[in-house]
DNA sequence: TATTGTTATACTCTATAACTATA
DNA sequence: TATAGTTATAGAGTATAACAATA
């Protein structure tokens, strides 16, 4: 049940605490809006990041897809599982470390990538399309700089070299 | 095992997704940072958006907890059950509509929802206190906005007025 | 009839540990 | 020993439907 975000000002605390709820916010409603937007295409986010990832960069092992879209390598096997029991992708053995897997999309599985772009297209320029590009630089700029201070010092455990 | 998100640039149809994204991480990694910093005080997340809330607004129904907090109804009865047996808040009766609770903190609830906003606080400059306040202003409008955009005109099912 | 809160249920997401097969 | 992948499991988050008590 979708409710705007509660407005708040000028609380030197609830200022952060309302940024917070934002990114909150923003980040499950435009997941959502992409979910919808996939859903005729019988696929959700998660499965068009790995479809998505194989058209543009090519054949490539769980463990390079995971570390490129930010999944642990057992949500990776799952995702796996699902698109190619979909037919979408195959599991290749490597032949060079046969502990690996080349990860391929299927003829199918590259047309769902393309028809998934079309869609998330649409609802990216819903969503952010009424950005000024230098707003939208910003933006990036800002969110990446919140995750890196997030996981940085006194943040993350694991975040040695 | 958090990665730097993935840099990508140009791309028309990506750069929408790099933003989506980001925005998971930022979100992701935020909320991350808010727990570890909340462990101490044996409290998550949800916990302390609902002690903030009870302790600026003053005494609720879990309705409007719920609608405050953006949460389902049926999350909200679990976070107050577990509130209820941490001590922390109780569910009494309103005289007037018996079928609402008006929830109260207790003075340990009190205790724990100021305790939490000096960490949230912490976590918040560490997060936040490098943008400029004119950055941070743009922000806010711009997650805003997209939230806005996300439940708007062909996003959500249930936008009335 | 509608609303507040409860219960049951289910699916997604994230995370961890233990295991295998290869290296 | 270390790495790629698998399996099992657990908890958090989100969502829905059915229900009781009250309005």
């Amino acid at each position: 049940m979708p409710t705007p975000p509660p407005e708040t000002a000028g609380d030197p605390v609830s200022d952060d605490v309302v940024l917070g709820a934002l990114l909150a916010t923003a980040h499950q409603y435009a997941r959502r809006a992409l979910n919808e937007a996939l859903a005729p295409l019988n696929i959700e986010a998660r499965h068009y990041g790995v479809l998505a990832a194989l058209d543009r960069d090519g054949p490539a092992s769980q463990r390079r897809l995971s570390a490129l879209l930010d999944l642990d390598k057992s949500a990776m096997v799952r995702i796996m599982d699902e698109l190619e029991r979909r037919g979408l992708a195959t599991r290749n053995r490597d032949a060079r470390d046969r502990r690996s897997y080349a990860i391929e999309l299927t003829p199918e599985g590259r047309r769902k990538a393309r028809e998934g772009g079309t869609a998330a297209a649409t609802v990216g320029d819903r969503l952010f399309g009424w950005l000024e590009p230098a707003d939208r630089e910003r933006l990036v700029a800002m969110l990446t700089g919140i995750a890196r201070q997030a996981t940085g010092p006194g943040g993350d455990r694991n975040s040695g070299p």
